[in-house]
DNA sequence: ACCTGAACACCGTTCAAGT
DNA sequence: ACCTGAACACCGTTCAAGT
């Protein structure tokens, strides 16, 4: 009988770089992956090559596309801040645990776009989701409308690193053509418009921090029906 | 020289079924595929085949892919309902906008998706941003605060939505997961997760007019930086 | 100018066959 | 139990050749 420890050196003297297969090497990968080519590196068949082997070997380890992207996004919330009760008052804690969430997703081109079609449940989803609970515990927010709100704040925040990293993936021609379509409006068609022009299309960068007031505001003075 | 109009009749009579192609005509047909078989149909192979054509022949009309996304999404939001200056106050007008909106967007399976990942900028989009602008003017919100605010409430909107038809189209299985994750946390690990056990995962379809109500709240009583 | 067939470079997933 | 090659049923996009 042959013993694991024997098993593992015979198969290092023979193919030394190939590391065994596992569901974490492969959400490993992946996440390279990700992090160089963006959501068109996330692929199955790219991961199983850049482990040297086919795609259905996989199979094994991750039941579909899906079960990666799941697994991806809850490997990089392990990334996400929790900030320390030093750091100043709930409401300030809570928007520097959102930046951070914020820019863990827009670290990764494509990532946000995940964040938005899967349902994560991982555990360090679980670790965000409870701080998030009793940050606005602690702003008196009771827990029923506490519950709703942080889906509300953690959708929003999805949604404009989607739409920032959309932006800065697209070529200026898109955007070209959106200020082209603002700026061709006539004052008697679309007045509004027309008044603001540029205001609509430029400087999308910096309004995260004035929604996140918005919405923390808005849930404050908004109890559940 | 032949008129157009004998062209037309020789042509009609050689291919009664075929109708020329056009870029309204491969809308229309992508349209009809989106509402048949969601996000899959709308593919430019599918809807060249239900053209009685090959692939390469819409790239006559259609730049590429994206550009036929931002096409059918422009013209699915000629449905969004304007609300008339009868239909209550500003505020009443601004909601029943806005739900007219995420219905259109969860009419049809995928829509939702297509309306976060591209940046409109077609007539439907300009008379829908124009009616924000001014409802939100007759709220008493200034120009440049509702520039921001528009960009807000349509984003969640879509997001919401978006979500909503995720959870439509996962099977049951994804959303057991959830809720055993959510289920299997300890009062000592997560005691907020453990309280709150099904508030966190049921009921999420009534939810979109509360958020509505805290946008808008938020957005009366936070101004620009 | 418009249309087409064929090719290129990809996908996710399944399955029978191997070890 | 794990791994694999090969196949199936798809993609978007390009290009040379036709009309």
């Amino acid at each position: 009988m042959i013993s694991p420890e024997s098993r593992r050196i015979v198969s290092r003297r023979t193919r030394p770089a190939k590391s065994p297969l596992s569901q974490e090497a492969i959400v490993s990968t992946a996440l390279e992956l990700l992090s160089r080519e963006g959501m068109a590196g996330l692929s199955l068949r790219k991961v199983a090559a850049a482990l040297d082997t086919g795609p259905a070997s996989l199979y094994v380890y991750v039941a579909d596309l899906n079960e990666l992207h799941v697994l991806v996004l809850d490997r990089v919330l392990g990334e996400v801040e929790l900030p320390p009760e030093q750091a100043g008052d709930w409401r300030n804690r809570l928007k520097a645990l959102l930046r951070s969430y914020f820019g863990v997703l827009l670290a990764r081109p494509g990532l946000a776009q995940v964040a938005l079609s899967t349902i994560p449940s991982g555990p360090n989803m679980m670790a965000l989701t409870e701080a998030l609970l009793s940050l606005l515990a602690e702003g008196g927010v009771d827990l029923r409308r506490a519950a709703w709100a942080i889906d509300l704040l953690l959708l929003q925040t999805a949604a404009v690193a989607a739409e920032q990293d959309n932006r800065r993936s697209q070529d200026e021609s898109e955007l070209a053509r959106v200020a082209e379509a603002v700026h061709s409006v006539s004052a008697e068609q679309h007045p509004n418009i027309h008044a603001l022009g540029d205001e609509l299309v430029s400087g999308k960068g910096d309004r995260h921090d004035w929604a996140l007031d918005v919405l923390i505001n808005g849930v404050l003075s908004t109890p559940r029906p």
